[in-house]
Order: C-alpha cells, then structure tokens, then sequence
DNA sequence: GTTTTTGCAAAATGTTTGCATAAAG
DNA sequence: CTTTATGCAAACATTTTGCAAAAAC
C-alpha cells in the first residue's frame, strides 16, 4: 500500500494524484474526508475508465457506508476543481479518470469492447489550427473515436 | 414553401433532406407518417442543433397532438439509418441535426453560447494517423471542442 | 463551537415501454 | 385486412436535493 502510493507518485512527476487532489481541496477551503480520500484512492488505482456504478461498488468495498450521493458529489468536485476528466465513450454511461500524465483520447472498439489511448499530439495542431482559422480559444476538447482496433481487423473475416 | 424544398435540394445535391429520409425508411420497410413527416421537416429548417424539447416544441405547433414519445422514437430511427447526428455540446442536452453536405464539428463558445462549425480536414488527417500507427479503422468521431470564440475575445479584457 | 459534508429518502429529470387505438400500406 | 406507428400513462434509470445527524476543522 505504501509502495503503491510511491509507484504512483513517480508515474505523474513527483505528485500523487490523492496528494494533489488534497492540496486543491484544501486549498478551496474544503475539507478532506474520509469519503473523498476513499474516492480518490479508488479513482487512482483504477488507472482506467470508470463508470459511477464501478465506483460507488469498488468504494463500498473498502467503506460498505459511503452513499451514492457522496459519488455524484465528489465527482462533481473532483471535474470543478480539474482532477478528473468526464469520457463519453459510450452512449449509456460516462466514464471517468484521474487526470494523469500527458493529455489523450481514447479509441472503442465497436467489436471488443476495448478502450485504448491515443496521444494528443494531432489535437494540438488542430488547437492551433482553430485560433489561426477562427480566431477560437480552446478550453476543452471533447473527443472520443469508435470503431474496429487492429485485433479484431486481424482476427475478423474482412466484411465484404 | 415549394421554394423551401427547391433551395433544400439545391443545398445537398439534388436530393432533398426530406427525400432521403423518405426513401431509406421505405426501403427498410417503415411508414412514412405525418408524424414523421413532421418531424424532417422540422428537422430540416431548423438549420442548426435542436435538443429534444425544441423539436417537441417546433413539431407541435405543427401538429399539437404529436406526442414526445414520437420524438424519441423517430429520433432513434433517424440515428439509426444515419440521418441525423447527435451532438454532445452541453452537458445537459443532447443536440441533433440533419446529416446533410460535408462532414463538420462543432466549437461551443463559453462565454457567448455561440456554436460555429467547421470543418473536417483535420480530422480526415486524425483518422489516418490512427489507422497507420493504432490499425484502428474509425467509424465514428464524436469531437467537440468548447472555448472562446473570436467575437467574445475581442469585446473581452483579455483576462490576466 | 462553527461550518462543511454526509446519508437517507424524496424529488426531479430524461428516456423508454406496454398496450389499446389509429393510420399506413 | 394486416402490420406498423402513435398517444398516453406508467415505468425506468440516473442524477439532484432538502434536511437532520455526523465529521472536520
């Protein structure tokens, strides 16, 4: 547990992602509960997407008497203050995950399910792009792809 | 109004909104209502991004008996046979339009509310990129980009 | 001791569904 | 005449909210 806290540290620059959730929240005059801690250390360890039902499950593992309202308000927080980006992968659930490391997108598999990354360096042309086009300022990108990852190309019979 | 559907099928190449619509349903064996027929029409006016309630709002007064569930299953219909696209621009309202001429996005302005299209170049561009360094062949990109547009930043002290 | 946060239950929101009736083909 | 679509109301899933009790500071 303490080696996981440093693992996770050296993976986003010295910072952990629950030490720097807690400084932002301390820092807005919030406190630091027991609820939130649970949350966030969840969200951590996730290194993924999560749904709020995963959420609210794998928390309730660890304190069985957290609330589903104390999801829903945590996460809005947690989006406020920048700490979690909110995924639209799929049409049903949003997805969540702690803001860590380089900006990326995600690419689904319409086929398997699978969610890989894609780094942003594309995004950032089109960023620039914008402003010397339209004059338009980006404060967020919204950008989630779907289709059929190389696996599933490999694997399946070519659709003719 | 003869002069509406002259300009609409001028506008997307010979085949009017309402037309295609009309023919992909027949094809797949569905009926071509009033109700629906309201709705395409409405639709297709609208020129822009309408959420749910608009259209509710905009379809009754066409046809004050239309029901919202009617909205919500010609709506599913529509996205099914990619008719229209559904956008994502808010949090709270899904928004759609008509599928007609080039492929577009759409940038939000934060401050003005203003929503301004453009382009898909660079996308196009995005879409290789992923298929040459992830072989993942794209279906779909859902891609909105929220900010500052040029207007309000211009009429705005740039912020320190 | 004061203020914020929580858990719970209730309410609000947005969307879907079952079913009898109406309309389309 | 047969099948599909509609309107209505009820059901549903998800998210938000009011409030008293608990926890943080």
């Amino acid at each position: 547990m303490q080696a996981d806290r440093v693992n996770a540290e050296q993976a986003s620059g010295g910072l952990s992602f629950r030490k720097r959730a807690k400084s932002a929240l301390r820092g807005a005059g919030m406190r630091w509960t027991q609820q939130r801690d649970t949350l966030i250390d969840v969200i951590e360890k996730a290194q993924g997407h999560l749904d709020v039902d995963e959420l609210y499950r794998l928390a309730r593992q660890q304190d069985p008497r957290l609330s589903l309202s104390t999801v829903y308000r945590t996460l809005a927080v947690l989006k406020r203050h920048r700490l979690v980006d909110e995924l639209h992968l799929t049409e049903e659930h949003h997805h969540y995950e702690a803001k860590i490391g380089a900006q990326h997108f995600h690419m689904l598999c319409t086929s398997c399910g699978t969610v890989t990354e894609f780094s942003g360096a594309l995004v950032d042309r089109l960023q620039q792009e914008l402003r010397r086009e339209h004059g338009f300022t980006v404060e967020s990108i919204d950008l989630d792809v779907s289709g059929v990852c190389a696996r599933c190309t490999a694997s399946q019979p070519a659709a003719s």
